[in-house]
DNA sequence: AAATGTAAGTGCGTTAACGTACAGACGGCA
DNA sequence: TGCCGTCTGTACGTTAACGCACTTACATTT
């Protein structure tokens, strides 16, 4: 995914710890670049690092029947991947794929749960950042149950914004199909529809932001909602 | 929701834990009974007590649209309501109803953060629980998705069944119908044809489980996956 | 025995999304 | 310049579920 990329993009977990508990943090992360394409983790097996992007971006995706898939989460730099393993499991909740390449900061494991026991503010800050992934997980469930794919889509194309730090960014019809869980076709033509009112446009998977007001008004509450757990929960 | 309640029935999480840990929490809960269609918590309303079912069973809703609602859970006997305390949030995620009457024990907020202090062993078990319910909000949130009201239905009744420990439960069409988010003709003709094969029998609200293999085969995969992960790990 | 309220069944037109197939458009590579 | 793979658009019949209205069935109360 080619994204117009924002130097200096940090990691908003991180930026809000306290100075020491930061460093000590930063001194066992390794930097690292997300690959398009690339799969961090698979559902039921071993999580071997934690991630936290600072630029890239990353989907969660379960699935069904080994053919239904539905993204139930999407990882940027107001996130962290990996944060099962404090709830004792190290096995991988879902299908972890990048979706928007640039970087990140890892660590492994085993000095994440180390550090994690050193650090109280870290602790109670993804104590909470689960607390949001859960009411998350709810809100989308909710969300591909009642709302349109019209809707749906610009919801994601807000979020993918946000994590993109960037207007533009490359993601075709397949991949959407895939992400939502509909068929291409009705991804064409929902997207057909934000063009026609001039809030989107893209060719051959380089879509385009071009009114970001209007497609949160096209999209549902969800967007919103999402954003204002984020905010109460992490502020 | 009238159940013939087996005597003796306790928590499957209490159940687990070491004797010396289970008597300190014991110590603190108060026995309380259950009452159909109690709230017990309302979304974004404060937690003021944690709830071990022992004999009854808890919805957990979510809402969208101020209309649109859906089950995103199910909390019997062998989970706990109010989990999300331990995540340093207050707030409750979900609202949460009273769907079997029967038996829990009941805590404080503030008891049970101070015995969740003491006890590592009840931290970890409930950390797992708390991967189980990430999981399952994942699972209802494809189920929901994919599979047909009349596979969505037999799952529920399946897991209902699970959590009532018994084979008859009171339960309407229109209840039904909130709980999995459609209308309730669309249970009526859902409940209609696991009537005519003979899984089922019901009249004015009292469900009969009749062949619970059966039921199985015609519910979607969802019930084995979620039991599996949970015997996974919890075991 | 009648009245009332709740539960469940039926019917009918509507709709969003489905599966499948094919055609056009674009871009990189030979 | 022409080819080929990928991306997008269109078309057509199908389907599960929708909204709404009405009927039938049952149980409790008076």
């Amino acid at each position: 995914m080619t994204t117009t990329q924002v130097n200096q993009i940090t990691n908003r977990l991180l930026d809000a710890l306290p100075f020491k508990d930061r460093e000590q943090l930063l001194a066992n992360c390794e930097a690292i670049e997300l690959i398009f394409g690339e799969v961090l983790y698979r559902a039921n097996e071993p999580v071997l690092h934690v991630y936290f992007p600072t630029g890239g971006f990353i989907s969660l995706v379960t699935s069904v029947d080994s053919s239904a898939n539905l993204e139930v989460g999407l990882v940027g730099n107001e996130g962290i991947l990996g944060v099962s393993l404090m709830l004792g499991v190290n096995v991988a909740p879902f299908y972890s794929l990048v979706q928007g390449a640039g970087s990140a900061l890892r660590m492994t494991a085993s000095s994440f749960l180390y550090e994690l026991e050193r650090s109280p503010a870290l602790q109670l800050e993804l104590k909470h950042y689960l607390y949001i992934t859960m009411r998350q997980l709810a809100q989308t469930a909710i969300c591909t149950r009642y709302h349109l794919v019209e809707a749906r889509l610009a919801r994601w194309l807000l979020m993918t914004q946000d994590r993109a730090h960037s207007d533009r960014f490359h993601v075709t019809h397949v991949f959407l199909a895939y992400i939502l869980g509909v068929r291409r076709v009705g991804i064409t033509k929902a997207a057909n529809s934000l063009l026609k009112k001039k809030l989107i446009s893209y060719k051959r998977g380089d879509i385009t932001i071009l009114d970001r007001a209007g497609l949160e008004a096209a999209s549902c509450e969800c967007y919103r909602v999402d954003k204002e757990i984020y905010e109460r929960i992490l502020a």
